[in-house]
DNA sequence: TGCCAGAATGACAACGCTGTCAATTATCTA
DNA sequence: TAGATAATTGACAGCGTTGTCATTCTGGCA
């Protein structure tokens, strides 16, 4: 019934571990010996077995992914992308929500760590941003690759870090709004613990400066990644009396801007005529409005596909970088139907 | 650095047969040296070793979900249920998205459980209602629960299924909307190679035949449970010059009414007070659009959740079906501001 | 008290693979 | 062509558990 390695190796004619070194890769086996290997692991249809690989060798063969994230179109991205790197190299996902608000969140993470022996982790924001989940990690000796917000040549260490170029993004975000004719734009905020939202909030004010246009804080809503925020943000900023003739919402993520339209249509404010709307990061849902969102897109999965593969890189302890491997992303304008001229 | 079951068993002044007994809570070990041995567990922090677990047991310490959906709502949810079960029972979770359409799939899919040994595997639609996908996995011997569309009594293998009524769900949504006195009332159908489609039709059906509307095929409109469907679906359905006088719309699932509500926008047709529109699952944007969709509400985290609890239950032999575990679920109708009366 | 069934525990060999290091073969140099 | 070096290959011992089966306790009963 089922086909073991010495299966093969008696097969093939050769030993245990000529054929082991075929699945693995490794290098100095004869082409000829190892076209031998690979008939009789084709005619068997032999499927290395991952428990005795993870107990035998050094590394196991599953890397880990954790997120916090209520976002379900960010999460199911971030799985794909890494899903389709770990499928390609033969590893396993273990997927890891947690909750970085819970106290022993940090201990049960160390528990998973140690009952799977990971290979490595790719950590999303916004725990790749947490200091103390990092010293942990690095106390452990386990291999990670973290997904951050920020610019080129941000980071000290960012040999395992891929980056998401959020100020860019909102820089040209904001100055799109500003060629439209906007000068009073509002941002509702994300979350403040997260780094992407000091970057899109500093984005937003060097493309300000850059133009000319004074930056206000009443302009400023802080909020949090959800669609709630961006209801009660909108509401907020817009509401009756308020002085700031705001013409432009930025939202902090296409969630928040999905709000702050609806916000806007309780209010019986017309978008775009009246208001202009943006959001960030492209999630299917940026598309599911009506009017259909102007954003930032950015590729999760494509993405996270090249934190896995950094991981991946780094696992094998490749010395030079991966040229196929690219560490920062810079999201790109999409310009849809909720952006207008200033009226 | 590492702690083994010898230590502990060392610690303990035991076997290390006797530590492996009390952390898979065998029975026949006394009170007294399973408290000796706990102590020691707790005093190294000890973790057994998923691998070597794996490796000399029958089964292995992990159970895989596979999915075919493209709605990322609906697989997050299924994968919290089932990972919150997994983390009791110190299981790990093998997360496996494929296309059902694509011809190797079942393949790569025999491939995955046999490199990983999974204990079970949990099925969700449309994959669940492939006979061929069953079959193969009765002849691996693998064990699994399918999640599936139908009503109590339905499936005479219902022991290993978890059924959700789309039928009552349909019938309930229906009646809702006679009862606020349409006649007309449009269907834009999911994917027909779903189970669930064929279900809600005719849960659909019934409750017209039961309150003697006439069922028309003209009101009936076959396409797929996405947002884009919903949108052609509607504008096909409510076209200029379509004699059908239509008052209401039931959505496939929420995404299809998004898409319907969308549509309606586009044609400049209000919400509630010219058409009604209703969609299924509950799932987060339902109450992100505007105005808010009248649904039933699915929670598909206890649903996936107790089919992981049932394949525990199979897995471990139990002859008698768990009394905590619940097979039929029934959605119920949730009221919101989509549906309106007749006009 | 002595004997015995049954409960509790332990010894040891797998599980299927990889790491280490030794043995063999191929290739190159003078 | 001998000798030396490098490239291949193989033997074997683990990796940390659980399954099997043998052994040692218990407590109950005559």
């Amino acid at each position: 019934m089922k086909v073991t390695i010495n299966d093969v190796a008696k097969l093939a004619g050769v030993s245990m571990k000529t054929v082991s070194r075929v699945i693995n890769k490794e290098p100095s086996v004869r082409k000829k010996t190892y076209d031998l290997v690979m008939s009789a692991v084709n005619e068997l249809n032999y499927q290395p077995n991952i428990a005795a690989r993870n107990l035998a060798g050094t590394s196991s063969f599953a890397i880990g992914l954790v997120y916090d994230n209520p976002n379900a179109y960010y999460v199911i991205d971030m799985q794909n992308g890494v899903l389709s790197r770990c499928k390609d190299e033969g590893y396993e996902l273990v997927i890891h929500p947690c909750s970085y608000l819970d106290d022993n969140m940090q201990d049960e993470f160390k528990t998973m760590i140690k009952r799977s022996r990971l290979a490595g982790l790719v950590l999303t924001p916004p725990l790749s941003e947490q200091q103390s989940i990092i010293d942990m990690l690095d106390e452990l000796g386990v291999q990670y690759v973290r997904l951050l917000s920020g610019r080129e040549g941000d980071i000290s260490e960012r040999n395992n870090c891929i980056l998401v170029n959020d100020f860019a993004a909102a820089y040209e975000i904001t100055e799109h709004l500003i060629s439209l004719g906007h000068k009073r734009i509002a941002f509702v905020l994300g979350d403040k613990e997260h780094k992407s939202t000091s970057e899109r909030l500093a984005g937003y004010h060097q493309a300000l400066k850059d133009h000319n246009i004074e930056p206000c804080d009443d302009l400023l809503y802080e909020g949090s990644y959800s669609f709630e925020s961006g209801v009660n943000g909108a509401k907020e900023l817009l509401k009756d009396g308020n002085p700031n003739m705001i013409t432009a919402i930025l939202g902090g993520n296409d969630e928040v801007a999905a709000g702050a339209l609806f916000a806007a249509r309780l209010m019986n404010i017309d978008i775009p005529s009246e208001l202009s709307i943006t959001g960030f990061e492209d999630s299917p849902f940026s598309r599911q409005t009506w009017p259909k969102l102007t954003t930032a897109h950015q590729a999760n999965d494509v993405i996270s596909e090249h934190a896995a593969r950094l991981l991946f890189s780094k696992a094998r302890g490749s010395r030079k970088q991966d040229k196929d491997i690219k560490t920062t992303f810079t999201p790109s304008i999409v310009i849809r139907e909720s952006t207008g001229p200033a009226k």
